[in-house]
DNA sequence: GCCCTATATTTGGTCCGACCAATTTGGTCG
DNA sequence: CGACCAAATTGGTCGGACCAAATATAGGGC
Protein backbone atom coordinates (compact mmCIF):
# COMPACT_ATOMS: atom_id res chain seq x y z
CA UNK A 1 0.00 0.00 0.00
CA UNK A 2 2.48 2.65 1.18
CA UNK A 3 5.46 2.45 -0.32
CA UNK A 4 7.79 4.87 0.31
CA UNK A 5 10.54 5.63 -2.56
CA UNK A 6 13.76 4.56 -0.26
CA UNK A 7 14.39 0.67 0.46
CA UNK A 8 15.05 1.73 4.37
CA UNK A 9 11.72 3.51 4.39
CA UNK A 10 10.10 0.47 3.14
CA UNK A 11 12.05 -1.89 5.41
CA UNK A 12 10.87 0.34 8.03
CA UNK A 13 7.03 0.72 7.28
CA UNK A 14 7.06 -3.23 7.00
CA UNK A 15 8.83 -4.00 10.47
CA UNK A 16 6.60 -1.30 11.99
CA UNK A 17 3.94 -2.69 10.95
CA UNK A 18 4.47 -5.90 11.90
CA UNK A 19 5.23 -4.17 15.26
CA UNK A 20 2.08 -2.60 15.46
CA UNK A 21 -0.09 -5.85 14.25
CA UNK A 22 1.77 -7.37 17.96
CA UNK A 23 3.70 -9.99 16.20
CA UNK A 24 6.31 -9.22 18.64
CA UNK A 25 5.56 -9.97 22.46
CA UNK A 26 6.98 -6.71 24.06
CA UNK A 27 10.60 -7.39 25.43
CA UNK A 28 11.07 -10.04 22.95
CA UNK A 29 14.10 -10.46 21.02
CA UNK A 30 14.11 -8.28 17.35
CA UNK A 31 15.53 -10.37 14.59
CA UNK A 32 18.79 -9.74 13.97
CA UNK A 33 20.22 -6.41 11.46
CA UNK A 34 22.16 -9.51 9.49
CA UNK A 35 18.99 -11.38 9.48
CA UNK A 36 17.00 -8.65 8.52
CA UNK A 37 18.94 -7.96 5.89
CA UNK A 38 19.17 -11.02 4.15
CA UNK A 39 15.27 -11.55 4.53
CA UNK A 40 14.67 -8.14 2.61
CA UNK A 41 17.48 -8.45 0.47
CA UNK A 42 18.65 -5.23 1.23
CA UNK A 43 22.23 -4.36 2.37
CA UNK A 44 22.81 -4.56 6.38
CA UNK A 45 23.18 -0.42 6.21
CA UNK A 46 19.78 -0.09 4.45
CA UNK A 47 18.41 -2.20 7.38
CA UNK A 48 20.02 -0.29 9.63
CA UNK A 49 18.56 3.08 8.70
CA UNK A 50 15.21 1.41 9.27
CA UNK A 51 15.69 0.72 12.70
CA UNK A 52 17.15 3.94 13.41
CA UNK A 53 13.68 5.36 13.06
CA UNK A 54 11.94 2.16 14.73
CA UNK A 55 14.24 3.47 17.57
CA UNK A 56 13.26 6.80 17.07
CA UNK A 57 9.40 5.83 16.67
CA UNK A 58 9.73 4.64 20.64
CA UNK A 59 9.18 0.89 19.31
CA UNK A 60 12.46 -1.13 19.67
CA UNK A 61 15.29 -0.23 22.08
CA UNK A 62 18.78 -1.39 20.41
CA UNK A 63 21.73 -1.89 22.08
CA UNK A 64 25.13 -4.20 21.34
CA UNK A 65 23.89 -7.60 21.81
CA UNK A 66 20.65 -7.34 20.39
CA UNK A 67 17.78 -5.11 20.19
CA UNK A 68 14.29 -5.72 21.63
CA UNK A 69 10.39 -4.75 20.65
CA UNK A 70 9.18 -2.23 23.42
CA UNK A 71 5.26 -1.78 24.02
CA UNK A 72 2.84 0.03 21.94
CA UNK A 73 1.46 2.37 24.43
CA UNK A 74 5.13 3.66 25.42
CA UNK A 75 5.67 4.33 21.75
CA UNK A 76 6.12 8.19 20.15
CA UNK A 77 2.91 9.76 19.07
CA UNK A 78 3.86 8.95 15.52
CA UNK A 79 2.55 5.66 15.45
CA UNK A 80 -0.72 6.73 15.68
CA UNK A 81 -1.55 7.62 11.87
CA UNK A 82 0.04 3.85 10.86
CA UNK A 83 -1.78 2.22 13.84
CA UNK A 84 -4.87 3.74 12.27
CA UNK A 85 -3.91 2.10 8.63
CA UNK A 86 -2.91 -1.52 9.67
CA UNK A 87 -6.72 -2.04 7.94
CA UNK A 88 -8.15 -1.15 5.48
CA UNK A 89 -10.50 0.76 7.39
CA UNK A 90 -9.52 2.71 10.30
CA UNK A 91 -9.93 1.36 13.48
CA UNK A 92 -13.33 3.32 15.05
CA UNK A 93 -12.06 3.20 18.33
CA UNK A 94 -9.38 5.25 17.55
CA UNK A 95 -10.97 7.65 15.73
CA UNK A 96 -12.94 8.59 17.80
CA UNK A 97 -10.35 8.97 20.66
CA UNK A 98 -8.38 11.27 17.98
CA UNK A 99 -11.32 13.45 17.78
CA UNK A 100 -12.03 13.77 21.08
CA UNK A 101 -8.61 14.86 22.15
CA UNK A 102 -7.86 16.79 19.12
CA UNK A 103 -11.82 18.64 20.29
CA UNK A 104 -10.67 19.50 23.64
CA UNK A 105 -7.21 20.81 22.11
CA UNK A 106 -9.36 22.50 19.58
CA UNK A 107 -11.36 24.13 22.40
CA UNK A 108 -7.64 25.30 24.63
CA UNK A 109 -6.66 27.00 21.08
CA UNK A 110 -10.05 28.71 20.33
CA UNK A 111 -10.01 30.19 23.95
CA UNK A 112 -6.57 31.10 24.45
CA UNK A 113 -6.87 32.68 20.83
CA UNK A 114 -9.97 34.96 21.32
CA UNK A 115 -8.88 35.98 24.51
CA UNK A 116 -5.34 36.79 23.67
CA UNK A 117 -6.51 38.33 20.18
CA UNK A 118 -6.28 42.40 19.66
CA UNK A 119 -8.58 44.78 17.84
CA UNK A 120 -7.08 43.83 14.96
CA UNK A 121 -6.65 39.99 15.09
CA UNK A 122 -10.40 40.09 16.29
CA UNK A 123 -11.91 41.69 12.89
CA UNK A 124 -9.45 39.06 10.95
CA UNK A 125 -11.51 36.10 12.78
CA UNK A 126 -14.56 38.00 12.20
CA UNK A 127 -13.92 38.26 8.46
CA UNK A 128 -12.46 34.20 8.46
CA UNK A 129 -16.02 33.77 9.99
CA UNK A 130 -17.97 35.69 7.53
CA UNK A 131 -16.58 33.83 4.57
CA UNK A 132 -17.15 30.24 6.68
CA UNK A 133 -20.71 31.06 6.88
CA UNK A 134 -20.91 32.21 2.87
CA UNK A 135 -19.33 28.66 2.25
CA UNK A 136 -21.33 26.67 5.14
CA UNK A 137 -23.88 25.63 1.86
CA UNK A 138 -20.94 23.49 0.53
CA UNK A 139 -19.94 21.23 3.35
CA UNK A 140 -16.55 20.15 0.94
CA UNK A 141 -15.90 23.46 -0.29
CA UNK A 142 -16.14 24.74 3.54
CA UNK A 143 -12.75 22.61 4.31
CA UNK A 144 -9.96 25.18 3.36
CA UNK A 145 -11.99 27.60 4.98
CA UNK A 146 -11.72 26.08 7.89
CA UNK A 147 -8.48 24.98 8.27
CA UNK A 148 -7.36 28.59 7.89
CA UNK A 149 -9.48 29.64 10.37
CA UNK A 150 -8.25 27.55 12.79
CA UNK A 151 -4.65 28.42 11.69
CA UNK A 152 -4.87 31.51 12.63
CA UNK A 153 -6.43 30.80 15.68
CA UNK A 154 -3.53 29.00 16.55
CA UNK A 155 -1.18 31.45 15.24
CA UNK A 156 -2.79 33.62 17.92
CA UNK A 157 -2.81 31.59 20.55
CA UNK A 158 0.43 30.89 19.74
CA UNK A 159 0.94 27.95 22.34
CA UNK A 160 3.62 25.64 20.24
CA UNK A 161 2.99 22.72 22.77
CA UNK A 162 -0.64 22.68 21.12
CA UNK A 163 0.88 23.07 17.76
CA UNK A 164 3.56 19.73 17.77
CA UNK A 165 0.63 17.86 18.67
CA UNK A 166 -1.71 18.93 16.50
CA UNK A 167 0.37 18.83 13.57
CA UNK A 168 1.14 15.59 14.65
CA UNK A 169 -2.37 14.27 14.57
CA UNK A 170 -3.61 16.34 11.82
CA UNK A 171 -0.63 15.07 9.14
CA UNK A 172 -1.62 11.30 10.14
CA UNK A 173 -5.73 11.43 10.82
CA UNK A 174 -6.83 14.30 8.72
CA UNK A 175 -5.20 13.50 5.50
CA UNK A 176 -6.05 10.13 6.23
CA UNK A 177 -9.63 10.42 6.29
CA UNK A 178 -9.63 12.27 3.09
CA UNK A 179 -7.94 9.43 1.28
CA UNK A 180 -10.53 7.16 2.18
CA UNK A 181 -13.58 9.30 1.60
CA UNK A 182 -14.63 8.95 4.86
CA UNK A 183 -16.97 12.29 5.64
CA UNK A 184 -18.76 13.25 8.23
CA UNK A 185 -22.27 14.28 7.10
CA UNK A 186 -22.69 16.89 9.71
CA UNK A 187 -26.18 18.60 9.72
CA UNK A 188 -26.73 22.15 8.33
CA UNK A 189 -28.16 23.14 11.37
CA UNK A 190 -25.37 22.24 13.94
CA UNK A 191 -23.05 23.82 11.58
CA UNK A 192 -24.60 27.05 11.41
CA UNK A 193 -25.22 26.90 15.29
CA UNK A 194 -21.02 26.35 15.37
CA UNK A 195 -20.56 29.73 13.10
CA UNK A 196 -23.36 31.49 14.73
CA UNK A 197 -21.62 30.44 18.58
CA UNK A 198 -17.89 31.76 16.90
CA UNK A 199 -19.14 34.83 15.31
CA UNK A 200 -20.90 36.05 18.88
CA UNK A 201 -17.70 34.60 21.12
CA UNK A 202 -15.70 37.07 18.75
CA UNK A 203 -17.79 39.75 19.16
CA UNK A 204 -17.98 39.17 22.91
CA UNK A 205 -14.45 38.41 23.23
CA UNK A 206 -15.55 35.92 25.22
CA UNK A 207 -13.10 32.90 24.83
CA UNK A 208 -15.08 30.28 27.43
CA UNK A 209 -18.18 30.51 24.67
CA UNK A 210 -16.01 29.87 21.67
CA UNK A 211 -14.52 26.89 23.60
CA UNK A 212 -17.53 25.41 24.49
CA UNK A 213 -18.88 25.76 21.17
CA UNK A 214 -16.03 24.04 19.71
CA UNK A 215 -16.29 21.09 22.01
CA UNK A 216 -19.93 20.93 21.10
CA UNK A 217 -18.90 21.04 17.37
CA UNK A 218 -16.33 18.18 17.97
CA UNK A 219 -19.07 16.28 19.64
CA UNK A 220 -21.10 16.02 16.95
CA UNK A 221 -18.54 15.21 14.83
CA UNK A 222 -18.02 12.46 16.58
CA UNK A 223 -21.23 11.10 16.22
CA UNK A 224 -20.94 11.73 12.63
CA UNK A 225 -17.61 10.28 11.92
CA UNK A 226 -18.98 6.86 13.63
CA UNK A 227 -21.76 6.70 11.23
CA UNK A 228 -19.57 7.36 8.26
CA UNK A 229 -17.11 5.34 9.24
CA UNK A 230 -20.27 2.45 9.81
CA UNK A 231 -21.90 3.24 6.13
CA UNK A 232 -17.72 2.40 5.04
CA UNK A 233 -17.72 -0.29 6.36
CA UNK A 234 -21.27 -1.86 5.26
CA UNK A 235 -20.38 -0.76 1.58
CA UNK A 236 -16.98 -2.46 1.87
CA UNK A 237 -18.96 -5.54 2.96
CA UNK A 238 -21.27 -5.31 -0.29
CA UNK A 239 -18.39 -5.24 -1.98
CA UNK A 240 -16.55 -8.09 -0.45
CA UNK A 241 -20.12 -10.31 -1.65
CA UNK B 1 25.44 17.21 28.84
CA UNK B 2 23.37 15.07 27.00
CA UNK B 3 26.19 12.59 25.30
CA UNK B 4 24.58 9.08 23.97
CA UNK B 5 27.03 6.30 23.59
CA UNK B 6 26.82 6.02 19.90
CA UNK B 7 28.71 8.37 17.15
CA UNK B 8 25.54 8.52 15.06
CA UNK B 9 23.14 9.54 18.34
CA UNK B 10 25.42 12.55 19.20
CA UNK B 11 25.76 13.43 15.84
CA UNK B 12 22.26 14.12 15.47
CA UNK B 13 21.59 15.60 19.03
CA UNK B 14 24.25 18.04 17.73
CA UNK B 15 22.58 18.76 14.58
CA UNK B 16 19.67 18.56 15.83
CA UNK B 17 19.90 21.65 18.88
CA UNK B 18 22.06 23.55 15.94
CA UNK B 19 18.12 23.34 13.82
CA UNK B 20 16.42 24.33 17.10
CA UNK B 21 18.65 26.61 17.70
CA UNK B 22 17.87 28.37 14.38
CA UNK B 23 21.13 28.39 13.25
CA UNK B 24 19.43 26.86 9.57
CA UNK B 25 16.50 29.31 7.96
CA UNK B 26 13.54 27.08 6.88
CA UNK B 27 13.80 25.37 3.31
CA UNK B 28 17.33 26.35 3.58
CA UNK B 29 20.40 23.35 2.26
CA UNK B 30 21.46 21.47 5.21
CA UNK B 31 25.25 19.95 4.66
CA UNK B 32 25.94 17.54 2.73
CA UNK B 33 26.52 14.31 4.14
CA UNK B 34 30.32 14.10 3.05
CA UNK B 35 30.40 17.31 4.89
CA UNK B 36 28.79 16.28 7.41
CA UNK B 37 31.29 13.36 7.82
CA UNK B 38 34.10 14.97 7.89
CA UNK B 39 33.74 17.78 10.14
CA UNK B 40 32.60 15.18 12.76
CA UNK B 41 35.40 12.94 11.84
CA UNK B 42 32.86 10.32 11.25
CA UNK B 43 31.72 7.60 8.62
CA UNK B 44 29.10 8.52 6.27
CA UNK B 45 27.24 5.47 7.69
CA UNK B 46 27.09 7.19 10.75
CA UNK B 47 26.30 10.43 9.77
CA UNK B 48 23.19 8.89 7.58
CA UNK B 49 21.57 6.93 10.60
CA UNK B 50 21.81 10.53 12.27
CA UNK B 51 19.93 12.15 9.66
CA UNK B 52 17.63 9.17 9.40
CA UNK B 53 16.72 10.63 12.94
CA UNK B 54 16.34 14.21 12.42
CA UNK B 55 13.97 13.58 9.05
CA UNK B 56 11.75 11.52 11.62
CA UNK B 57 11.69 14.55 13.89
CA UNK B 58 10.83 16.26 11.21
CA UNK B 59 13.26 18.63 11.41
CA UNK B 60 14.72 18.01 7.86
CA UNK B 61 13.37 16.53 4.87
CA UNK B 62 16.05 14.71 2.51
CA UNK B 63 16.00 13.97 -1.33
CA UNK B 64 18.43 13.13 -3.67
CA UNK B 65 20.56 16.29 -4.32
CA UNK B 66 20.11 16.90 -1.05
CA UNK B 67 18.71 17.38 2.33
CA UNK B 68 16.43 20.61 3.80
CA UNK B 69 15.87 21.79 6.94
CA UNK B 70 11.97 22.34 8.25
CA UNK B 71 10.20 24.78 9.89
CA UNK B 72 10.57 23.84 13.76
CA UNK B 73 6.52 24.32 14.24
CA UNK B 74 6.18 22.01 11.43
CA UNK B 75 7.94 19.22 13.55
CA UNK B 76 7.00 16.57 15.81
CA UNK B 77 6.19 16.69 19.18
CA UNK B 78 9.54 14.79 20.31
CA UNK B 79 11.57 17.94 19.52
CA UNK B 80 9.60 19.61 22.60
CA UNK B 81 12.20 17.78 25.24
CA UNK B 82 15.42 19.24 23.39
CA UNK B 83 13.73 22.34 22.98
CA UNK B 84 13.66 23.36 26.69
CA UNK B 85 16.65 21.62 27.11
CA UNK B 86 18.25 24.08 24.78
CA UNK B 87 19.52 27.05 27.59
CA UNK B 88 20.90 25.86 31.18
CA UNK B 89 17.04 27.17 31.94
CA UNK B 90 14.41 25.77 30.34
CA UNK B 91 11.94 28.56 28.71
CA UNK B 92 9.21 30.14 31.07
CA UNK B 93 6.73 30.32 28.40
CA UNK B 94 7.37 26.76 26.86
CA UNK B 95 6.94 24.77 30.76
CA UNK B 96 3.90 27.26 30.94
CA UNK B 97 2.27 25.84 27.59
CA UNK B 98 3.45 22.24 28.62
CA UNK B 99 1.46 22.85 31.77
CA UNK B 100 -1.53 24.01 30.17
CA UNK B 101 -1.82 21.30 27.86
CA UNK B 102 -1.09 18.86 29.88
CA UNK B 103 -3.43 19.73 32.08
CA UNK B 104 -6.25 19.88 29.63
CA UNK B 105 -5.30 16.44 28.90
CA UNK B 106 -5.16 15.20 32.86
CA UNK B 107 -8.55 16.89 32.48
CA UNK B 108 -10.22 14.76 30.01
CA UNK B 109 -8.34 11.96 31.24
CA UNK B 110 -10.29 12.24 34.84
CA UNK B 111 -13.38 13.23 33.75
CA UNK B 112 -13.49 9.77 31.38
CA UNK B 113 -12.37 7.81 34.10
CA UNK B 114 -14.58 8.48 36.00
CA UNK B 115 -17.14 8.32 34.30
CA UNK B 116 -16.17 5.00 32.87
CA UNK B 117 -15.06 3.45 36.07
CA UNK B 118 -16.57 0.10 37.38
CA UNK B 119 -17.83 -0.43 40.66
CA UNK B 120 -14.27 -2.14 41.09
CA UNK B 121 -12.13 0.42 39.71
CA UNK B 122 -13.89 3.38 41.78
CA UNK B 123 -13.23 1.61 45.21
CA UNK B 124 -9.23 1.04 43.65
CA UNK B 125 -9.67 5.10 42.79
CA UNK B 126 -11.11 5.80 46.28
CA UNK B 127 -8.23 4.06 47.87
CA UNK B 128 -5.23 5.33 45.59
CA UNK B 129 -6.86 9.11 46.72
CA UNK B 130 -6.70 8.20 50.49
CA UNK B 131 -3.42 6.87 49.83
CA UNK B 132 -2.87 10.68 48.37
CA UNK B 133 -4.72 12.18 51.39
CA UNK B 134 -1.97 10.52 53.70
CA UNK B 135 1.03 11.86 52.35
CA UNK B 136 0.27 14.91 51.35
CA UNK B 137 2.22 16.36 54.18
CA UNK B 138 5.26 15.43 52.34
CA UNK B 139 5.14 16.88 49.09
CA UNK B 140 8.31 15.24 47.57
CA UNK B 141 6.79 11.76 49.03
CA UNK B 142 3.49 12.33 47.90
CA UNK B 143 5.39 12.20 43.72
CA UNK B 144 5.20 8.45 43.50
CA UNK B 145 1.71 8.40 44.37
CA UNK B 146 0.61 11.19 42.57
CA UNK B 147 1.71 9.24 39.65
CA UNK B 148 0.51 5.99 40.56
CA UNK B 149 -2.90 7.76 40.50
CA UNK B 150 -2.95 9.41 37.02
CA UNK B 151 -1.64 6.28 35.19
CA UNK B 152 -4.56 3.94 36.91
CA UNK B 153 -7.17 6.93 35.56
CA UNK B 154 -5.04 6.73 32.72
CA UNK B 155 -5.64 3.09 32.34
CA UNK B 156 -9.41 3.15 33.57
CA UNK B 157 -9.79 5.84 30.60
CA UNK B 158 -8.04 3.96 28.23
CA UNK B 159 -7.81 6.45 25.31
CA UNK B 160 -4.41 5.54 23.19
CA UNK B 161 -4.10 9.13 21.55
CA UNK B 162 -3.87 11.06 25.11
CA UNK B 163 -1.61 8.13 26.55
CA UNK B 164 0.94 8.57 23.90
CA UNK B 165 0.79 12.31 24.02
CA UNK B 166 1.01 12.21 27.57
CA UNK B 167 4.50 10.17 27.32
CA UNK B 168 5.92 11.96 25.08
CA UNK B 169 5.22 14.91 26.89
CA UNK B 170 6.12 13.45 30.32
CA UNK B 171 8.96 11.96 29.01
CA UNK B 172 10.64 15.55 28.02
CA UNK B 173 9.32 17.30 30.95
CA UNK B 174 8.53 15.76 34.07
CA UNK B 175 11.98 13.97 34.61
CA UNK B 176 13.84 17.33 33.30
CA UNK B 177 12.27 19.71 36.04
CA UNK B 178 13.20 16.82 38.49
CA UNK B 179 16.76 16.71 37.03
CA UNK B 180 17.08 20.49 37.24
CA UNK B 181 15.69 20.44 41.17
CA UNK B 182 13.17 23.29 39.75
CA UNK B 183 9.86 22.35 42.25
CA UNK B 184 7.10 24.51 42.54
CA UNK B 185 5.69 25.31 46.21
CA UNK B 186 2.43 24.14 46.18
CA UNK B 187 0.14 25.55 48.76
CA UNK B 188 -1.07 22.46 51.22
CA UNK B 189 -4.27 24.20 51.14
CA UNK B 190 -4.49 23.79 47.40
CA UNK B 191 -3.33 20.03 47.55
CA UNK B 192 -5.98 19.58 50.51
CA UNK B 193 -8.54 21.17 48.59
CA UNK B 194 -7.57 19.15 45.23
CA UNK B 195 -7.58 15.91 47.52
CA UNK B 196 -10.43 16.40 48.63
CA UNK B 197 -12.80 17.66 45.48
CA UNK B 198 -11.55 13.94 43.50
CA UNK B 199 -13.16 12.52 47.06
CA UNK B 200 -16.15 13.97 46.19
CA UNK B 201 -16.29 13.10 42.26
CA UNK B 202 -15.37 9.57 42.89
CA UNK B 203 -18.07 8.65 45.47
CA UNK B 204 -20.46 10.83 42.89
CA UNK B 205 -19.21 9.12 40.34
CA UNK B 206 -18.87 12.84 38.98
CA UNK B 207 -16.46 13.02 36.06
CA UNK B 208 -17.42 16.68 35.21
CA UNK B 209 -16.03 17.40 38.81
CA UNK B 210 -13.22 15.35 38.89
CA UNK B 211 -12.22 17.75 35.26
CA UNK B 212 -12.79 21.26 36.87
CA UNK B 213 -10.42 19.95 39.92
CA UNK B 214 -7.60 18.73 37.43
CA UNK B 215 -8.04 21.86 35.53
CA UNK B 216 -8.12 24.20 38.75
CA UNK B 217 -4.61 22.25 40.10
CA UNK B 218 -2.89 22.58 37.31
CA UNK B 219 -3.83 26.45 36.94
CA UNK B 220 -2.15 26.41 40.47
CA UNK B 221 0.63 24.51 39.38
CA UNK B 222 1.27 27.19 36.28
CA UNK B 223 1.70 29.67 38.59
CA UNK B 224 4.01 27.73 41.47
CA UNK B 225 5.88 27.25 38.49
CA UNK B 226 6.56 29.92 36.70
CA UNK B 227 7.43 31.51 40.47
CA UNK B 228 9.47 28.43 40.71
CA UNK B 229 11.57 28.95 38.00
CA UNK B 230 11.92 32.61 38.61
CA UNK B 231 13.70 31.86 41.44
CA UNK B 232 15.90 29.30 40.02
CA UNK B 233 16.73 32.12 37.54
CA UNK B 234 17.79 34.80 40.52
CA UNK B 235 19.75 31.69 42.01
CA UNK B 236 21.59 31.07 39.08
CA UNK B 237 22.55 35.13 38.24
CA UNK B 238 23.61 35.39 41.83
CA UNK B 239 26.14 32.42 41.44
CA UNK B 240 27.28 34.01 37.81
CA UNK B 241 28.40 37.33 40.46
C1' DG C 1 21.81 40.90 -22.49
C1' DC C 2 18.27 37.37 -21.22
C1' DC C 3 16.27 32.92 -21.36
C1' DC C 4 16.30 28.20 -22.22
C1' DT C 5 18.59 23.86 -22.83
C1' DA C 6 22.23 20.32 -22.51
C1' DT C 7 25.97 18.81 -19.96
C1' DA C 8 28.89 18.18 -15.77
C1' DT C 9 28.91 17.99 -10.90
C1' DT C 10 27.07 17.34 -6.52
C1' DT C 11 24.32 14.67 -3.54
C1' DG C 12 21.49 11.14 -1.51
C1' DG C 13 20.57 5.84 -1.66
C1' DT C 14 22.53 1.46 -1.63
C1' DC C 15 25.80 -2.17 -1.47
C1' DC C 16 29.95 -4.86 0.12
C1' DG C 17 33.44 -6.35 3.25
C1' DA C 18 35.76 -5.65 7.31
C1' DC C 19 36.87 -4.78 12.32
C1' DC C 20 35.83 -3.74 17.26
C1' DA C 21 33.45 -4.03 21.63
C1' DA C 22 29.64 -5.39 24.30
C1' DT C 23 26.30 -8.82 25.10
C1' DT C 24 24.56 -13.22 24.96
C1' DT C 25 24.97 -17.95 25.02
C1' DG C 26 26.51 -22.41 26.18
C1' DG C 27 29.37 -25.39 28.44
C1' DT C 28 32.51 -26.45 32.03
C1' DC C 29 34.04 -26.66 36.60
C1' DG C 30 33.51 -26.35 41.51
C1' DC D 1 22.78 -26.62 41.19
C1' DG D 2 25.09 -22.40 40.72
C1' DA D 3 29.02 -19.60 39.47
C1' DC D 4 32.33 -18.75 36.18
C1' DC D 5 34.70 -18.59 31.72
C1' DA D 6 35.17 -18.85 26.59
C1' DA D 7 33.05 -18.82 22.05
C1' DA D 8 29.53 -17.12 19.06
C1' DT D 9 26.36 -13.51 18.13
C1' DT D 10 25.18 -8.85 17.60
C1' DG D 11 25.20 -3.88 17.27
C1' DG D 12 28.41 0.23 16.02
C1' DT D 13 31.59 2.07 12.89
C1' DC D 14 34.56 2.52 9.04
C1' DG D 15 36.08 2.89 4.00
C1' DG D 16 35.41 2.56 -0.66
C1' DA D 17 32.47 1.98 -4.49
C1' DC D 18 28.49 2.58 -7.83
C1' DC D 19 23.94 4.42 -9.39
C1' DA D 20 20.19 7.69 -10.14
C1' DA D 21 18.15 11.97 -9.19
C1' DA D 22 18.66 16.76 -8.47
C1' DT D 23 21.38 20.76 -8.86
C1' DA D 24 24.66 23.89 -10.76
C1' DT D 25 27.07 25.39 -14.81
C1' DA D 26 28.23 26.43 -19.37
C1' DG D 27 26.66 26.98 -23.84
C1' DG D 28 23.59 28.22 -27.64
C1' DG D 29 19.41 30.61 -29.41
C1' DC D 30 16.40 34.77 -29.27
Amino acid sequence: MSSSNTISHEIAESLRDEILRLQYRSGERFPSERDLAARFDASRGAVREALSQLEQLGLIRTQPGGARVQSVDSASLAVLGPLMQLNDLPNPVLVDQFLETFGVLAALTAKNAINAANAEQLIQLKQLVVKLADESVDLEGMQPRWREFMETLSGIADNLVVRLISNDLKAQFVDQMMRLGIRPDLKKSSIKRLISSLRVSINKKDGELASEAMLAHFEELRTAMSEAIGLKASEIRQMAV
